[in-house]
DNA sequence: GAGTGGTCTAGACCACCCG
DNA sequence: GGGTGGTCTAGACCACTCG
């Protein structure tokens, strides 16, 4: 009754509900610190059982839009965290999202042998073959991130005889289409002196400090996808990261 | 019947058995990418109902360790993730249980005013009364970390005239005794070039870079806690994260 | 078709908080 | 004491996967 682009054919009714209240809270109806209705009521009102309605609010409450107090209710946060989860999300998209110009440059696309770090990441033997990708990123004119990724020739075989271009803008969306969604990942931050090669194709001098960073991506099953050498210039990128207890 | 340390008295039945299973598959009896028997089994063999059985589960598929596949089975990851979510851990804590020598010397405590960035933060007024915490981290006898912590006077009044080198050993576990119980946080990293005053501090010239981070803590209820800026040498910091689609 | 996880019910009793 | 969330039950039917 409440329900409108929540009321979708095919979904089950806690993510109906969810999403109704989701809403409810970001349109504005549900005030910052406002007390919501009881679970009891929530339950009669949206004509499910109390333990439908809960797994509803379980979600929200993990993303950090609701906070229950045992004996006392359930309460719209104060502040409002990400609205989901979503650390792993795909730099172009992200940022023509926030209105910004970007471009991605191919810098280079092989098979290589992995070395140490790599093959130790993806769980291959040193010298198995790899599939390298090096990209550069623009933003609004600056280069600003070169980007070196690697993956397992053996589990990604087509890549390089396809339209690496393309393929390159989302390659979360290629390594799901053969099979390997990425879930999880682990990533370490470091700041770093730059290189002369670094510096070079970045176009600053080597007073500027970088962002380096390392990162491997995992399947919800734990097979590795990727890892990647990562290089940004530390004046123009920061990197945010929500935290939890 | 397979309980032991988990079999403690008081415990909801969920949490025990979730237990359980953790210890079954960290202690190696279940082995990486092995099927667990079904729902319905566990459930049967811990002696309760499936409801309560998939609320243990649901647990340890949040930290990684297992994975589910409808119509398959649950099964043991392959990668051992984040055993738990605790991101935000006592630095001091953590590093000696990882053996290292730590001491933390106080730089400076003081009733302030707010600036801009800390009033914003933390939802005061510019010119509110704010204290501010500095220490200095040395880890195997290397100076590593400035930080400077930022806190409500108001919230947090009797601060200043408690024993100040002790309480700045844990923070968290003193906003918590205020009421204030971390739960989430925000941070953001940058690679910076050093400043003459941090290089001095640190015993480091200034080729090295820094990895500059800014920080805000929140209650479960979005109420601001802490700002924190934190100047970390980047050639001995490095900052490891856990992601999650 | 058999087995698995995904969703859902209509109750129940307990622990906690507040007036 | 009354209202709230925390835990738990004993079922049910559906959707998915595999042989």
């Amino acid at each position: 009754m409440l329900d409108n682009l929540a009321n979708i054919n095919g979904l089950p009714q806690y993510i109906r509900i969810r999403e109704s209240i989701r809403e409810r809270i970001l349109g504005g109806e549900l005030v910052r610190g406002e007390k919501l209705p009881s679970e009891d009521e929530l339950a009669m009102v949206y004509g499910v059982s109390r333990m439908t309605l809960r797994q509803s609010l379980a979600d929200l409450i993990d993303e950090g839009l609701l906070y229950r107090k045992h004996g006392v209710g359930t309460f719209v946060a104060l502040q409002q965290f990400a609205r989901d989860h979503t650390v792993l999300r795909n730099f172009i998209e992200t940022s023509k999202e926030e209105g910004l110009n970007v471009e991605e440059k191919l810098l280079d696309a092989r098979l290589t042998s992995a070395k140490f770090q790599v093959a130790r990441a993806l769980n291959l033997e040193e010298g198995d073959k790899v599939v390298c990708l090096k990209t550069l990123r623009i933003l609004e004119g600056n280069p600003i991130t070169i980007h070196e990724a690697y993956f397992d020739h053996v589990k990604f075989s087509d890549f390089l005889e396809g339209n690496i271009e393309e393929l390159s803008k989302d390659l979360l969306a290629y390594y799901e289409s053969k099979g390997y969604k990425v879930k999880r990942g682990i990533q370490r931050l470091e700041a770093r002196s730059i290189e002369n090669d670094i510096a070079e194709i970045l176009q600053i001098d080597e007073s500027t400090p970088l962002l380096y960073k390392e990162r491997t991506l995992y399947t919800a099953e734990g097979i590795p996808v990727e890892f990647l050498y990562c290089y940004n210039r530390g004046d123009l990128y920061s990197v945010t990261i929500n935290l939890t207890t």
